[in-house]
DNA sequence: TTGCTAATGCAACTCGTTCGCAATTGCGAT
DNA sequence: ATCGCAATTGCGAACGAGTTGCATTAGCAA
């Protein structure tokens, strides 16, 4: 039995259909070790499903982040967009430059930012994206 | 007199020619009032010098972020990249959900992060992006 | 001024992503 | 159950940002 299954909850919630290839698109996306693009993720879904087609990962992957559920990020402009599941915005990206690796990290930075720039300047903060670019412990 | 001229200095510094389309191309940029697409300096630097082609202003720009005089900033992903001058990494953008505008704000959050990742995770911190999406005090 | 090479203009090309449309399919109503 | 219809899909064509190959032009050192 299934106890929790937030894409059936998040589609349901705004009337969207559960299909196959939507199912199939989050399984790959939420089990996934690291960020994939989409050619990655289609990849991996025809393993299982050969007929979803590009389109359509592109597709949930849209709808997807417009419920929440996954969130892009383009590490490297120019390159194709990555993709991961939805994270607390207090964590943040870290990338290496020499092995390429893309670790995550957690501090209280970010809710930081979001302190200052609301009592000391008036601006609403909605999301924060933080990317720090070096070298890891092994490539240091 | 020109007393200071970063990118006669850049360009000689590293081998390579100063030559109209280039000179065209930073002025506008180092002198633009918000970042631009490669599209507007295009159309900027035409206003005076017709003839520059659109390769050329992505070939200077790519030389310049090589030379360390202009960084690329993909804010929105799926756009048109946007470029701005070079400024020191503890300088981070607050961009305006509503009304699109987009600040500079400086913190020691930048710095902070450096030190607590080199510090408590052997880290190597080479460049630090900040991106805050929110609401700017005149939209909020 | 000359000569060599870097840099340019132009057009064709790449590639990630989106779109139009006909065929399919999920799912609420019957 | 099954019907009917709108949502979703697959497919291929289109799009747009950015890049590249190549013949021509033009810095700049000698």
């Amino acid at each position: 039995m299934i106890i929790d299954d937030p894409l059936r909850e998040a589609l349901e919630r705004e009337g969207h259909r559960m299909t196959a290839p939507r199912r199939a698109v989050w399984d790959v996306v939420s089990t996934a070790e690291r960020h994939l693009t989409a050619d990655e993720i289609a990849a991996r879904v025809r393993a299982e499903h050969p007929d979803v087609n590009l389109s359509s990962v592109y597709r949930s992957l849209t709808l997807f982040s417009e419920l929440g559920l996954v969130r892009e990020s383009s590490l490297d402009s120019g390159g194709p967009a990555h993709w991961e599941p939805a994270h607390p915005d207090d964590e943040f990206h870290l990338r290496c430059r020499r092995c390429g690796k893309v670790d995550h990290h957690t501090g209280d930075l970010v809710g930081r930012v979001r302190e200052h720039l609301e009592a000391e300047h008036g601006w609403v903060t909605e999301q924060v994206e933080l990317l720090v670019t070096g070298l890891c412990p092994d490539c240091a």
